[in-house]
DNA sequence: TCATCACCAGTAGACATTCTAGGCGAAGAG
DNA sequence: CTCTTCGCCTAGAATGTCTACTGGTGATGA
């Protein structure tokens, strides 16, 4: 996943991508493509889900268990694995949220006092 | 780095170290013992900065101009080394400080919605 | 004087995740 | 039939972190 500037893709943030799919597999399952473009639609295109990066996401989040794939039908007639949150992927979810506001608000605690306690 | 809970500590946020040691030095220079306990007590012992992470990361910055390293004594009379802020790596903290608050900010708007939207 | 501890710097190797850069099969359009 | 688009996937490289060390040197106290 990176960051979706003119031309300053940066890589980003290891293990944010597991929960933004998890996150957007909450609302109703979806296939690879549709999750990808959730995520990037939903965050006003800032973040933008490379497949080689999806793809991997996918199949280990099957492997612990927290998501399970069926095939089915996409909306355009083709062949599509649609992923669905499982129980213990909504627990995840609601771990990784949690762990995500711990450490962005301690980020947040050591980059804010910029402005005034600076020496 | 990892953060602190209790037994859970996970490997977080790749590339975020580099804005925190920038974030640090910019209040005054520091040798890397220091500075590991400024982010420690900075985010009220959320992260943890681990040697193996910070060494690198510091040779990191002096190898791309952003920080600079000068022999000196610590405040406990050993030989130490203290890592003081360039130009350069100021201007890098302004733009890492920048990304950090898009990206905050787009993943807060994929998360946030979780409450009223769940279906 | 000698042992021990805390402080400070550093490295090697494993590990996980991401990215680049492809490939492949099938539906639909012309 | 060909071309494009959709959807799934993988190999290999790059990056950054963690674990688990090593090593040197003040300070302390027996």
């Amino acid at each position: 996943m990176s960051t979706g500037d003119e031309k300053e893709r940066i890589e980003f943030l290891q293990g944010t991508l597991d929960m933004l799919v998890l996150r957007t597999l909450l609302l109703a399952p979806a296939h690879g493509h549709a999750i990808a473009h959730a995520i990037e639609r939903n965050s006003d295109d800032v973040l933008q889900v490379e497949q080689g990066s999806l793809y991997p996401a996918l199949h280990r989040l099957i492997r612990r268990g927290w998501i399970q794939a069926e095939e089915g039908l996409s909306e355009n007639n083709r062949r599509a694995k649609f992923y669905r949150l499982t129980p213990k992927g909504r627990d995840q979810l609601a771990i990784e949220n949690t762990r995500w506001e711990k450490f962005a608000g301690a980020i947040a605690r050591i980059m804010r006092p910029a402005e005034s306690e600076a020496d």
